[in-house]
DNA sequence: CTGAAAGCGCTTACAG
DNA sequence: CTGAAAGCGCTTACAG
């Protein structure tokens, strides 16, 4: 059985394929009589547009590009499986296919760019999450509209989504102020991310308005050059409580604190950040910060495919508000300001 | 700067778009020296094919689309984030991009087929986990190659590529017996899926050659009809061990089981399946079946590509063996033989 | 409202 | 080895 196109609708309707594509597309310059008779026909016998054809016309492809580091795929981790499925679904209605592409090491390294790309398969690129700044120096230079999602870097032009880091964490960082923590803990590699580093300048301002001068040795870091997590190396004597940079990390602090026989939260306080699947299984349950995951992508969305549109729109840095998330993690400090 | 065509190279090099068609693609017909000035050239000019027009007259996408239901990403479990971003990887060695869409409740309900087949953007289909079976019906009726993965319907034609579940359920629960258990649950709800059901079954071979009787109260459901989980139920008395149809599941009796004061392994055995993260962030460490995902993919991405050239070809069911990754949750059963 | 004609950028079968 | 010609299935600008 061969593939049915316009032009066989168009015969068996004694009509051109012009008027097909008219009343098929929703274009005016057909008759709502023959129009419904089109769209009729053209259901009954299974028709399906030949999108090659109508790229190769239009020079449009109706698919946007998903570049993720391999890195984020080994970590096991679900935060962006959740985000691609997101823009996927987001990009679906608006006509949209998502293509994604899993950059390796070593294509990174190489400074290869995707398929979807050299194939000139994509109109847009969504990419989802740091790369090393050579990589996006080169994917930077390329011909189609691009975003950047979750992260952003200094002297780079392009536009990006981020969740407005600072502000969630300088609120949850007040929060633990008021409930009487003095002494509190950063866990996370401040220059490894943009995220971590906002999340912790976010900590700071909070100490700072709170008159609390920082302490180095109060700053844990938690992974390495290559975004491998490492052992925390917690201070002696301890901080009352702990802003962490991620729920996973948080969780892996409070098992690191149970087996020193640290009560959470009565003896200590601990934080996260991601309202990912590791802050509902901790035990206790882990106090976090949600960052409006689908409010980020339906932005991203949103602007990658107005940028396909008019390509010279500048949209800059978004930032989108979070939301903290109350669990069982955190308690008021009753030591007391004995310092 | 518009983009550059085979055209461009063919007029600034003196000669026809057929030897740099030729030449691009490694195809004969073209001198050695001639190839290399076109490649040459094109790389250059950083020439990138116009796929909508090689698919267009080849009638060939070089696209593999990848469905998934949507429960499995609101899971917030990277399980298939793995798998896709694997399968993704593997397509793209052999020249193939990866289009992703996520079946919503509602159109899987509503029997809605993708976007990626009904614009033709595909030519070959992989399901990534069981859907319903009215929507799988529908999908079935597609007229490019289709395979399942991770999962099988009876009355279903559709080529298959699972874990050896049974097998893997039968190894493990064999393992438990050597070490002395007798009184073995089984967690899972043995209608929810294919999986769940099989590693039931290996589950019960094993207690069948060890001339142990199956006892439906042992048997716990960990899921409802939309396979949303719900609490475990545990028998009293308990039995000293339990195989877990998942990871996820293994970790929550882990914690069941700690706040009824039961200590893991001591006073109970516990195994998983699938080497999640929650087989590593369990305290102890879980026991579990590692379904040796690379080479599931590796098998699947090459049974479509080959589907793609010769539709006809039937491959069946294949069954990918899986391994056992030993860990702290099991201990031997001092109890001893008193019934 | 309707349609004939041109053309998007490739690949393939064929001729030289 | 090399290339002229046809054609894949659409859309668009234009004429009627």
């Amino acid at each position: 059985m061969r593939k049915i196109s316009m032009s066989d609708i168009a015969k068996e309707l004694g009509i051109s394929t012009v008027s097909v594509s008219k009343a098929l597309n929703d274009k005016e310059g057909v008759s709502d009589d023959l129009r419904d008779k089109v769209k009729n026909l053209a259901s009954r016998k299974g028709y399906r547009i030949n999108t090659s054809a109508r790229s190769l016309k239009m020079d449009k492809q109706f698919n946007v590009g998903i570049m993720i580091a391999e890195k984020y795929i080994l970590d096991k981790e679900a935060y962006y499986f959740t985000v691609s499925g997101e823009i996927i679904r987001n990009l679906d209605q608006l006509g949209y296919s998502g293509i994604m592409e899993i950059v390796t090491y070593d294509n990174e390294n190489r400074g290869i760019l995707p398929r979807f790309y050299n194939e000139n398969k994509v109109d847009g690129i969504i990419v989802l999450g740091q790369m090393k700044r050579d990589y996006l120096r080169a994917i930077e230079k390329v011909s189609v509209p691009i975003i950047f999602f979750d992260f952003y870097m200094k002297q780079f032009d392009v536009d990006c989504i981020v969740s407005d880091n600072l502000f969630s964490a300088y609120t949850i960082t007040n929060q633990l102020i008021e409930k009487n923590h003095r002494e509190i803990g950063y866990v996370g590699s401040i220059e490894a991310t943009s995220s971590i580093q906002d999340r912790f300048l976010g900590y700071y301002k909070s100490l700072i308005e709170a008159g609390i001068s920082l302490n180095p040795d109060m700053i844990i870091p938690d992974r390495d050059e290559l975004g491998q997590f490492i052992p925390l190396q917690l201070p002696n004597p301890l901080p009352t409580a702990f802003v962490c940079n991620c729920d996973r990390v948080a969780h892996t602090l409070i098992t690191t604190l149970k087996k020193l026989n640290v009560r959470v939260p009565e003896d200590c306080s601990v934080v996260g950040f991601d309202n990912s699947i590791f802050s509902t299984i901790s035990e206790p349950r882990i106090t976090t910060v949600d960052n409006n995951i689908p409010s980020m992508v339906e932005t991203a969305v949103k602007i990658i495919v107005k940028k396909i549109k008019y390509p010279e729109r500048i949209y800059g840095r978004v930032l989108i508000q979070g939301k903290i998330i109350d669990r069982d993690s955190t308690a008021f400090f009753e030591g007391g300001s004995s310092s």
